[in-house]
DNA sequence: TAGGCCATCTGGTCCT
DNA sequence: AGGACCAGATGGCCTA
């Protein structure tokens, strides 16, 4: 099974046991023995959380569904901005999936590897077009899939000082480390 | 089994 | 008042 597939049906399941959620279960909070968090999961001791605040129990219970929706829906969100990240980062091999802070700090490095070939380009543009045109450049580097953590292939990054590991990779003239 | 990653819930804060 | 954003907490799944 796929990783995307998988952290669908698991969002599936959370969804169906959310939506079990009774709003008859609505209890003020003093009743479910105060504040702490007693689970991230779904049991009475949240749903109780959820629906019993200040106000009465239905209005509130409505408001907390529909603040947990929208944050869902954010959240969502914010995923499909990291999917189309990665979707225009450099190739990876069909199975492999970055991590979020990976797909974060492999951004990060690889814009800053552009604009180091920018200024190449400026200062050397023979050379630089060269390398360019050259097999792992910019437009071919590959993922190497034994580690998210591992280099660029091809020899092309050393020659432009890029970094050995683009996820960790940290130089005085290279952005700061995530 | 521990650790990493993730989705979700939740309450607080800020903004409109 | 309600929405957006954020960070902490929690449990589930997966892998080494």
């Amino acid at each position: 099974m796929s990783y995307k597939l998988r952290n669908e049906v698991r969002t599936l399941r959370a969804a169906e046991t959310l939506c079990s959620f009774s709003p008859a279960l609505s209890k003020p909070l003093q009743e479910t023995g105060g504040t702490s968090r007693d689970s991230g999961g779904n049991l009475p001791g949240r749903q109780q959380r959820m629906f019993g605040r200040k106000t009465s129990g239905e209005q509130c219970g409505r408001r907390r569904m529909k603040a947990n929706d929208r944050e869902r829906h954010r959240m969502h969100n914010l995923n499909s901005a990291l999917d189309a990240l990665r979707n225009i980062l450099p190739a990876l091999p069909e199975d492999a999936k970055l991590t979020k802070i990976e797909t974060l700090r492999f951004a990060r490095n690889y814009i800053w590897a552009l604009t180091e070939t920018l200024h190449m380009a400026d200062h050397h543009p023979h050379t630089a077009a060269s390398e360019l045109r050259s097999p792992g450049s910019v437009s071919s580097l590959e993922w190497d899939s034994a580690s998210p953590a591992e280099s660029w292939s091809g020899t092309t990054a050393d020659e432009l000082n890029w970094p050995t590991n683009i996820f960790q990779h940290a130089s005085p003239d290279s952005p700061a480390q995530l």
